[in-house]
DNA sequence: TCCACTGTTACTCA
DNA sequence: CTGAGTAACAGTGG
């Protein structure tokens, strides 16, 4: 499920749920979701400590206490969710932190993709995010069109690759490129200006449509509301969708309104 | 039984 | 070094 919107929907949850609340204990049910820490340190960390203002960057998770830094991941199957402590604890409830005010927030993952790593303190945080690109969300124009432009892998590629830009997953990338009319074999840095643009825009308006939204809806009238349909047509054109796969991905796009560019 | 899946990474090859 | 393809991780569902 989880891609940029996904996650902006987890942050509001973790901002309504735990904000300004104290962890009193955390139930660990699978370790398989702790990623370079025990039971023990999580607990130690994070019990006594109040959650503050929660960031997101790409499909990161940052839960803040003042002191150390939570960071969650949702891989394709993680929830976060806002429960009371006595609410029957669901599948693949992996870890619940009890908080103050009859709360409780629980990391739920079915197939234990990702999961939650621990920072000691903001640089640490940090370090663990060196690696992602710049939020497709927040990412101004040139700065976007600067990323594309230096790279000569497929549009798609670049676009799902999260240390060029971090947000967008596969459903996400398909639903840009064909807002914009764009074909995902094109070449990231043979884009024209005018593509760039379009590119751009599309990916804010579908960003904000999926944010409002909190996740990318499988509407008719979008691509992604077709990509299962047994024989898709596009929603603009009508014409039968192409599906072909992309670095594993399934990849789906129209082959008239998203033309080869040569 | 086989295949697919909204994610990431280690590894290979060109 | 870049880019592309693959398997692997784990679990479920068609």
């Amino acid at each position: 499920m989880p891609e940029l919107p996904d996650v902006e929907g987890f942050r509001k949850v973790l901002k309504s749920c735990a904000k300004g609340r104290v962890v009193q204990r955390v139930d660990v049910r699978d370790t398989g979701v702790l990623h370079g820490m025990s039971t023990r340190r999580l607990r130690d960390a994070l019990v006594g400590r109040r959650f503050t203002e929660p960031e997101r960057h790409g499909k990161w998770l940052l839960a803040r206490t003042g002191g150390p830094t939570l960071l969650l991941h949702f891989g394709m199957t993680g929830q976060l969710a806002c429960a009371r402590p006595d609410d029957v604890v669901e599948a693949h409830n992996r870890v619940l932190f009890t908080l103050g005010g009859g709360r409780q927030l629980r990391y739920r993952d079915q197939r234990k993709l990702q999961g939650l790593w621990l920072a000691d303190d903001d640089f640490e945080a940090a370090r663990l995010l060196a690696g992602q690109g710049p939020d497709a969300l927040a990412v101004d124009r040139a700065e976007f069109e600067a990323a594309l432009s230096s790279h000569r892998g497929r549009v798609k590629t670049v676009l799902t690759d999260q240390s060029v830009l971090a947000g967008l997953g596969n459903l996400l990338a398909d639903e840009v490129l064909w807002r914009a009319r764009l074909r995902p074999t094109v070449r990231a840095s043979d884009l024209t200006e005018a593509d760039r643009r379009r590119l751009y825009t599309g990916m804010r308006r579908t960003l904000r449509s999926a944010v409002t939204a909190g996740c990318v809806p499988p509407r008719d009238s979008w691509l992604t509301g077709h990509r299962d349909d047994p024989a898709p047509a596009c929603p603009r054109c009508r014409t039968l969708l192409r599906r072909s796969r992309m670095a594993g991905r399934s990849t789906v796009w129209c082959p008239r309104c998203q033309p080869d560019g040569s």
